[in-house]
DNA sequence: ACGATAATGATATCCGTTCTCAGAGACGTG
DNA sequence: CACGTCTCTGAGAACGGATATCATTATCGT
């Protein structure tokens, strides 16, 4: 399914402009095999590590144009860095638990929360509007430690 | 109680480090005024508004020091600018529907949301966890306005 | 009023992101 | 394969919100 999302990606991309690039390529790939959000920054540093040079601007405009084409999901935390993972066409999505005290980024999926996020969107008039949920706050792991 | 709020952030911010001055309480004044969020920029409109000479940074200070107070809720759209409005320290709270089209800004509040975000924060072992919500969407208006 | 020290405001700096533009690369055609 | 066209690419400049710096001002206990 790292395979599916990749050439769905790849051939909608394609298809959007008439053209493929390095960049993208190089960055889809990346991207691909990662289950998690990562920022910009570590996208350009994973794709470089893969033995490709590209630009961080490229990595950029590929970011943008895998967002406007829903193949990938802008995660923001609040810390003015944005972060990127792939994401399933169909909606399935998750959200993100985040330690303040060591920064883990733990992702979480609920039916019950994604319902009351339904009901409250169309109860305003806001059909299938997309949200952003981010959870804050000290992990089982700090809180230990912080006793001890 | 937009009183209440004044006083109760003047005195703790005025405990917390045994001083006061012109442009916290400026800050605070202002603050105290607005029921949803607004951007520090716009708070300095604000201010200044109000015939008070308050520089940027100062404003970006008085901010800082609330939040760590819990006298202020910060608010981040992912349009790279955080806003901020009072908070109540007894914990009540709202989130926000953000129009895609006009950028309009919705307060909401939803008991089952809450529920399901204190259940999931708990039984990951985050106890007390903060949160962010957002929805986003085009609006009734923008959508009837489309159609046209 | 005085001295110690925190607060203030103008400005410089930081840093993530976007823009610019010349050059390289991809694709259709012959 | 050679060519022309048009997109993509990458280096660096530009941008903008937020933060740091530092000389000056204001506050408060004495
Ligand atoms: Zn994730
Ligand atoms: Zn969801
Ligand atoms: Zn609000
Ligand atoms: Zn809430």
């Amino acid at each position: 399914m790292v395979e599916a999302w990749i050439e769905s990606a790849l051939g909608r991309m394609r298809s959007a402009t008439g053209r493929s690039g390095g960049a993208r390529r190089a960055v889809v790939a990346f991207l691909g095999r990662q289950d998690c959000c990562l920022s910009a920054q570590e996208i350009h540093d994973g794709v470089r590590a893969d033995g490709e040079r590209v630009g961080i601007a490229s990595v950029y405009r590929a970011l943008e144009s895998l967002d406007e084409l829903g193949l990938v999901q802008r995660v923001d935390f609040g810390d003015g860095v944005a972060r990127f993972e792939p994401a399933d066409p169909r909606g399935d999505h998750h959200h993100h638990l985040v330690c303040d005290d060591c920064g883990k980024v733990e992702p979480f999926e609920d039916i019950a929360l994604e319902a009351a996020l339904e009901r409250v969107a169309g109860g305003r008039g806001y059909e299938a509007a997309a949200h952003d949920v981010v959870v804050r706050g000290a992990c089982e792991d700090c809180r230990a430690q912080l006793q001890a």
